[in-house]
Order: C-alpha cells, then structure tokens, then sequence
DNA sequence: CATGAATGAGCGTTCATTCAT
DNA sequence: GATGAATGAACGCTCATTCAT
C-alpha cells in the first residue's frame, strides 16, 4: 500500500517536473527565435539557454520544428485570451470590435516573433511537419477568434443597424483586414517607401472604416 | 558588311540566349521555391531543374538570395503594370479603387506564388542580404504602387466627398487592408477552419466598406 | 563512496579519450599535410584517416587552420625542450652551441615534416588565421630559443673573447643560418644538383666558422 | 615564291606575339602572386589582368602550375644574372662573396614573392607536377649558382689561406646559411619575437664570419 | 587562334538528430 | 531520465579546366 501511494505521488512529482522542463525550454526557444529568427536559431542555442543538454530537448520535443510549433499555439492562444480580455460585454458592439483590433496590434508589438510564424510558417511547407494534433488545436484557436469578431459583428449589426448579412465572412474579411494593416506597414524592408505612420491609428480607422463601411444605406446602395 | 554586321548578331544572339538562360533559372527557381519554400530549395535542385551545373547558376546570379529577390522584383513590377493596365482615368475614383482590388486580387490568384515570397523574404532577415539596388528597386515599385492609391483615394474624396485628410496614409492602410484580405484566406492551413469563402466577393466587400467608410459624416463623427 | 568518486572518474576518463582523440587527429593531420600538403588535404581526409566523421573534427579544432597550426606549435615545444635538454651549462659555451645545432639537426632528421610547415606556414598567409592565443604562445617559444642561443654566445664572448656587441642580433643570425643549412640541402627538388653531402657535419662546420668568425681580432679587424 | 616568303614571314610575326603573349601573362601573374599568393590567385584574376580570355591562357600554359614554375624559372634566372652582374673578378674573393650575398639579399627584399615559392613549391609535392624539362632547367641554374660560389671560395682559400678542402661542401654550406638569414627574419609570422633588426647587416656579418671561421688556424685547431 | 560560357568535383563548415553511457 | 560526443548529409559557393563557337 504504501508503494500503490509512493507511485502515483512520484509519478505527480515527475510530471511537474516535466512541466517545468517543457516551459524553459519553450521559454529559451521564444527569445531565442524572437531575437535572431527561427532558422537562426540552433538546438545548441536553445539548449545552451535553458541549460540543458541538448539531446535532453530530444526528450521533450520531437524537433525544432515542433517546438517552434508548439509556439505559434501558445501564442495564438494566449492572443485569444487577450482578446477575449479585452472586450466588455456590456459596451456596445461597435466599440468592443476596436477594442479588439488594439488589442491584436499592441499583442503584435509586443511579441511580433510570433506573428511571423504566424506568416511563415504556413509557407515554406511547415504546415505539413507539424503533428496533426497540433494543427488541430491551432484551427481551434483560429476558428474560435473569428467567431469572436463573428458575434461581435452580428451584434452590431442588431445594435448600430449594419448590414451583416453573412456574419462569418464578414468576419473573415474583417479579420484579415487587420491583420494586414497591423502587419504589412510593419516590415522592415517596407518601412523605407512606407515613411513613419502610426500603425496603431492606421488600425483603429481602419476598423471604424470597416464597420461605417457596412451602415446598412452604404451597403444597400452598393447592390 | 557581313562582316561588319556578324559581330553585333553574335553577340545580339549571346544577349538573347544570356536572358533565356537567366528566365529558365528564375522559372526554376519560382517552382521549386514554391513547393518547397526558399530555404528547403538547394542550389543543386534549382540547378538540376534547369539542366544546368550548379556552378553556372553563379555566373548569372551572385547568390540564392540575390534570385528570390530578382523575383520579388519581378512579380511586384508585373502586378504594378497590371494594376496600371487596370485603371480607366475617365472612371470615378471609386470604381477604379475597386477595380485595382479586383486586379491585384486576380493576380495574386493567377500567380499566388510571387506573393509568397513578397511575404516570406521581408521575413527571416531577407533585406539586409539584398544587393542595395535591388532594394532600391523595389522600394520605387512599392511608393509607386501606394501613391497610385493615394491618387485615388484623393480624388474620391473630392468626386464623392470623402474626407481624406492624409491620403498617403490612407493609402498604407487600404493597400495592407486589402493585401490582408487577399492572402490570409488563402493561407492553406487556415482554409478548414475558415471554410470555403468568396474570397473576390470578400475583397470587393472590403473596398467598398472602407471607402464608404471614409465618408465625410463618418469620418467627422468619429471625432 | 562509490558514488561520489565516480564523477570525477568519468570525467577524468572523458578528458583522457578528448586527449586521445586530438592526438590521433593531429597525428593523421600532420600525416596527410606531410604527403600532399596542407591545401590539397581536406577536412575528408583527415577525417577518413583518423576514422572519425567529418563534423567531430569541428568538435575539437575550430578549423583546418587551427590544427595546422597546432602542430606547429607543438612541433616548436618539443624543438625546445630538445634543445634545453641536449645543453650541459657546466660545458664551455662554444661546445653547447655546437650541441645545440646537432640536436636541432637531429630533430629534423628524425621528424623533418614538422619543419615543412614550419617554413611552410609563415608563407601563404596563415599568419593571420591563427587565434591570438596560439600566436602569442609560438612567439614564446620562438623567443625562448633565440634566448638561449643568445644566451650561449654572451657566455661565449666571454669565455673564448668573441667580440658580441649584440648577441640578440648574433642570435637571430646564427640561428637562421644553421636552420638554412639544415633546411635547404634537404630539400627533395634540390637534392639532384647538391649531390650527396653529410649535412650534420656542414651543420657542425657552419657553427664553428660562425663562432670562430666572431672572435674578437677578426670582428675587430673587418671595421 | 611570295607564298614561301609569306609563310616564314608570318610566323615570324607569330611567334613574337607568341612570345609577348606569354610575357604579359607571366607580368601579371608575377604581379598577383605577389600580391596575394599563387593560391589565393585565380586564373580569372590573371586572364582579367593581362586583357585575355580564361582559356587563352591554357593556350599558354598547360596549368596554373605551369605558370607558377616558369615565374620560379624566370627568377632563379635572373637572380643568377645579378649574381654574376655583381662581382667583379678583378677583386679579391672576400669582397665578392660579400656582394654576392648582398645582392641575394637585395634581390629578396625587392622581390620577395618568387623565394616564397622557392620554398614553398618544393614542398606541398608541387615538385612532381612541373614538367621534367622546368625541372631541369631549374636545377641547372641551382648548380650554376653554387658553382660560383664554390669558385669564390677556393679563389679565396689561395688568396687569403683559407682552408677550404671541400669547396662545393663549403659553397652548400655558404650559401644555405645565407638564404636562411634572409628568408627566416623577414618572415611576417616571426616579425614580432624577432624584433626590427637590420637585416642586409646581418648577412654582411654572417659572410664575414663564414669566410673567417674558414681561415686555416681555426680549422685547423677545429680537428 | 581566341573566346568565355559551362562545367562539376570539391571545398570548409554547420547542425538537427542519434545513441552509448 | 539526462547527457553530450558523434554523426554525416547537406549547404552555398569556388575555380581550374574544357570545348563549342
């Protein structure tokens, strides 16, 4: 009896344990990337940074690529709860979705690292490498975003009188609209032709834009 | 006078056979890029996919880098000439502004490939290895591409009383908006959860929503 | 008890396979740099002959140049401890002298290859290639030696009244002259218009008639 | 008749553009080597250097190697045309052994690059590649070089009753010496241990010495 | 004879991954 | 479980040499 409990409780410890190990070397690998990029970055750094050895990675990943994977989840998900964070559900609708849109760009400065995975990696082919677990649970996050900004939209359109027929596209476009303002002006190689503008005002007028832009006249009249 | 002219077709035929050599390598290299991602592609496959040694890609290319950005370059100046081509100046500005949406859109369509890489190489420290006159040249192709914009936009505000107070900027904004638009939709890892859109119809939408959106009793009362 | 001595077994056993391994890297090296060269051998090379695969090599030498240079280091050190060993202070000076260049004579003798690079290094700028440290601790041991031949011929104008103004430099020529006269009749290509020469004992004549040449009338009688 | 005349005429005038070819290669390969070293040199840089194609040269020289042999050549010569340039027969043997190794010194510093592969081609095996006529040649001006030294020493041992039994051994001897006074001390890598040292004085004083070590008391007393 | 585009083996070096301890 | 030495395939790039024109 006394061995049934001592199990169960080392085996509590080691998954602690193992927890642990998991966060730093997720940790290491987050500055890491951040500061010098993905491809840059060795399974020696990362090792060498959460001091460990680096076959012990090995242990815990099944590649760098699924730790860099592993990443881009946590912070699609830690996003989702910002935004979730962010809005109050007793405001109107209208003013929930900029506030969202803040959220998403002030998430995106502070941590753009991931966003550019968020980019790069469904390109070059990673998709395909990572574990189809994984890629399950970033569909989740992402669906889940949008149906966010989906019920918000629908919302306002109950409140403000919008034209939504189609909440979900409207979403979609919506959405990526954003993405595209908090990203594109952001490139370092476009800030030269670009000059300086306040991303985060281009952000908030675009929204506003877009939402003015569905006022149920404006819509009616474009058909 | 065969003489006298033998020289210059000899080497008028050098020109012409130095630039199919140079477009068969960039065709190569576009493929494989593009299913393979630029870092996954080797010197060797883009070589052995032109039937060419490896050590002749280097007499026309100084670097792998130096091809992925000549055709950033290329594609970016083919979507401006189309984007010119699009435009009819005895149109009002807002239909153009829809028009130019629809063309870069069907563009992106006809050759998603180029815009990969117009994502992917800012990325991943991609500037900083471009030859300086590369750079250069695609900065101008991207100031010309907003400032074509920003003229429309510009003149909207003028045929149909929109207040744009900052075109440039309004121009950033739009452009990214809609490049937003574009791209992310298509992005085959998000496709499952976002479920099959109208993506055209989408970017129509959106142009529409933000130009309407900077009409003059919008803009105003947002203040 | 067990326990706590087997840590520092461990690594006393890793220090000593680190040891085996850098020797038997040198040792193939010094073989392969021998018969054809340093530039023509490779990295491959090196590696086939010591059985170990290419990339260790890295684990243990920064690069080709650093063993290159490591065996020259080492070939020097064990020169000098030659040389420190072969000398008896209690002998008058000329006789060590003389000591002195038979051992570094027999020293190429037994092991001319490391001479090779000796001479062969300083050239096609390897010079710069080295790190600091390996530099710096060849200069000493080139300082040591010169010291010590400087040292003899000091005594040596003491004991036997040569006229020694300035034994560094004296030093510095006779040293490089009994290396020339080692050196250049051994060299292969040479060989067929030297014909056969007993090269000790021109090494022997040579450092009598630089001693002797040194004597205070004659030194006295050339101004 | 015309025709017979034409033919010797013309190629006549071949084989002086034949032979002004082969100069202006040699020029600008001496210049390059010089410059950055056989290794570092290319045969584009040399082909650019002297305004010819990259295959021209092959019309030439059968290899880089070729190239670098006949500069070796060429200045094995001409070192032995200012030896003999040098002394004059009419002074005493002392005097010209010490002009002799003036000028070998002063044919070094003024062009260091060609001792650079007189001691480095007989290594790195690049002896077995020159073909077995440059090698010959090669060693007949090495044993025309001793040969007068060889001369000056026995003329001397009449004129100043040196005992000079073996003069080819002595000349061996003599000169070895002499080329590692002026090889060793301007070798970049020992600059620093060595120090600024006058090194033309140190040969004169070398040759002094060699040449009065070798008076007949002291070999004498030597047995 | 001269050209220069093309070749391709070869280079030194890197690094994700494995595995004996 | 943790280690870190070892691996070896792969990389971008070079350049002496060849050969069709």
């Amino acid at each position: 009896m006394v061995m049934s409990v001592s199990a169960p409780r080392t085996s509590a410890r080691r998954e602690r344990e193992r927890e642990a190990r998991t966060s730093s070397i997720l940790a290491a690998a987050r500055d890491l990337f951040l500061a010098n990029g993905i491809t840059a970055t060795t399974m020696d750094d990362i090792a060498g940074a959460c001091d460990l050895a680096k076959g012990t990675l090995y242990l815990y990943f099944a590649s760098k690529d699924e730790i860099a994977f592993e990443l881009l989840l946590q912070d699609t998900d830690s996003l989702l709860k910002a935004l979730h964070a962010s809005i109050d559900p007793a405001e109107r609708a209208v003013m929930q979705m900029e506030k969202l849109a803040v959220t998403y760009y002030r998430f995106f400065v502070a941590q753009p690292e991931p966003f550019r995975y968020m980019f790069v990696l469904p390109h070059e082919s990673y998709a395909g490498r990572a574990s189809e677990d994984r890629v399950r649970r970033w569909s989740q996050a992402g669906r889940a975003a949008l149906g966010l900004v989906a019920g918000l939209l629908e919302r306002a359109g109950v409140e403000d009188g919008l034209d939504v027929p189609d909440p979900w596209s409207a979403a979609v476009a919506t959405w990526s609209a954003i993405t595209g303002v908090i990203v594109i002006p952001s490139q370092d190689v476009r800030r030269p032709f670009i000059g300086d503008v306040d991303v985060e005002a281009l952000v908030v007028a675009t929204v506003r834009r877009l939402i003015r832009g569905m006022s149920a006249t404006h819509e009616r009249s474009a058909r």
